[in-house]
DNA sequence: GATGAATGAGTGTTCATTCAT
DNA sequence: GATGAATGAACACTCATTCAT
């Protein structure tokens, strides 16, 4: 029965992400319910709340991220442009890295969440590391911060409702490499005003008023 | 009275295209007519349906994009980079320009409207002749389609949810400066895979079966 | 002016006693205002309420019927089957005749309205000396109430979904053909139970809770 | 529970059936829910749609219509009068059989559904094979068609709003009577006009525009 | 542990009625 | 006197969530 049940829990989080991906974090529970081919009560039983399945994405997804942006940096002195390509590559790959922002904001009862908040700040120091090696190595220009290259990579990774689905990666692949080639150092004047950082889940969420 | 009508019609065609941009194309109607300071029922009394509203801001802002790329090709004789980039960033600027793929698709009974059919196949070929205009004067690589160009715009000029709001225009500005200079000729190895199209509304409608 | 009003008003009885036939007694103010060519506003200005309306054409259609009463009741000594049989017939065709049942219950506030009282009670009376009237001549078996043969005859006059439009008058000529044969003295066995008598609007109203 | 859910199915189809009758086809659906002592989603749950508790009344409906024809015909050979009565009386009994004129045309989604659609057409056939013995037996004057019974059954059958509902029945049985006796050959001059059919669902819907 | 069923609260849409011009 | 516009309240339908089996 325990097999049984893991194996459930595992079904609900592969249908909810590709759910979430492709139509939006505001699916219908019962339809990821259907996707895992279990019912809907079964979900409720595994994730109490719509915020529970969300966290779980989400944890799972800063996860890989921080291993990638672990794996790129330590793998920066060998090959810079490759390593650094790779990582870019991956993460736009990683559904969850693409759902993380879209889907901590939306969810205040996270914010607060300390298991979450270490994991993501984790995330956050990795990567910043990994750009300020990418930098020091001359993959990336210096006028830009380690959160603008991720909000890009998942700009860029995020379905877009004009794109067929069967050109999604294609489209990934080739605007990654404008991206990549527009970040290197010297690849364009200075770029306008000043870096920008993430949101901080939990900060300012009240800016979003009536939602 | 007259004037107050269309005073109120303004406000609702501002309010719903804030509100699209920033919580996506199924907000509730409710919170558009809010917004707007009218009830939901002047609301429908102007657009009898969520499609006519929809339908209004895609053909308002299908003509701003539209007379942008035409002044843009019109100004790239002059000043090629300064031609260019300004129409980049009029085309980011345009919410409605950023909205018209994004809402198309979603709205079956719009695939077939013909009005809305023609005004996008004016946009699309008057940016594709900019594009091809701009590749000839050498301020866009020639391995990259008018198509691409457009989908990259919109993917950046899209709020992202972990973007705080007073961070918004200048996140887009410096995330399209990265991408007019990766688009730059020469900027980088050439592109993986083949140029890419955006979706024909009405046509590939089928492929978010459940939606 | 006054001969534009008084159009007006003549309009909107003509739409509204139209439509109510066509589409039932809850068809849009909105859709009778436009068949009558005039505003919903000039609707609420000729009669307050939904309520004045109804009574408007009520009250109409009882005074035809009530001529058509007394002028049959007159004819008898003539024509005893003759006159029968057109009493029976202007009966059907008025359509006041067939709205008054449908309408008058439906409004309370009616109920005690003098003025309709008085005319119910002038109509009620018609009839019943024309159907004794008749039953003395020997056109009427003598076990049927007036307010039966009413009832019958507005049943049969009241448009069934299920009959095409076209033939709706052919049908209700032959429906009424047959009842009245059926209601000639010694056509079948004494009917069963004992006469029933319509509702006096403004006593039983209570019976339709909810609604 | 499996239990609760029938008696639950079965108390919705008590009160639509209840309710179509007394207030028309367009009841509010809360209404049926809570005569059946359900909350509104709980009907969403057994009927999708509106379409689908008309359609599983209708069903009955037709269904039970359906054997009192077959009982009838058989019945005729023994007793000539009575199976005719009694075919008459349970006919107009039956709620449902009254109903299926009345929803039909009135929902364009039923029109074209098979199983419907077959159903229909036994029952009309099963009705003209009962009346074409109960002309040969002499019971019903042959110049009328089985639908114009029918439909004259129906019209008889249907509740009139200025008849009290403590009365109904009773006026239904001395109307039908008066009708049993006018459909006896002799009783009554030739009808005028010729045969009248009923309307074929999903044929002639056109012709109640704007409804 | 898994399920089908039930429900309250929300959203889209319509309509009777009122108001400012 | 006539109108277009505005509104509150109703109704159809959906969905997250809870419960009894």
């Amino acid at each position: 029965m325990r097999t049984d049940a893991r194996r459930n829990r595992e079904e609900l989080l592969r249908a909810a992400r590709a759910l979430f991906v492709e139509r939006g974090a505001d699916v219908a529970l019962e339809a990821v319910a259907q996707r895992a081919g279990v019912s809907i009560a079964t979900l409720y039983r595994n994730f109490p709340d719509r915020s529970a399945l969300v966290r779980a994405i989400v944890l799972e997804g800063i996860g890989s991220m921080d291993r990638a942006a672990r794996r790129a940096r330590d793998g920066l002195a060998e090959d810079p442009a490759g390593a650094w390509r790779t990582f870019v590559e991956t993460a736009a790959g990683l559904q969850a890295g693409v759902l993380m922002p879209m889907l901590v904001p939306m969810l205040p009862d996270l914010a607060t969440d300390p298991e979450l908040r270490r994991a993501r700040d984790a995330v956050v120091d990795a990567v910043r590391d990994l750009v300020a090696a990418a930098q020091r190595r001359g993959q990336v220009r210096s006028d830009v911060a380690a959160d603008e290259i991720l909000l890009l990579i998942m700009a860029i990774a995020r379905p877009l409702p004009a794109l067929p689905q069967e050109h999604v990666p294609e489209f990934i692949d080739r605007a990654l490499a404008v991206a990549v080639a527009g970040l290197r150092p010297g690849s364009g004047p200075a770029l306008p005003g000043r870096p920008v950082a993430m949101r901080v889940p939990g900060e300012e969420c009240a800016d979003r008023p009536g939602e």
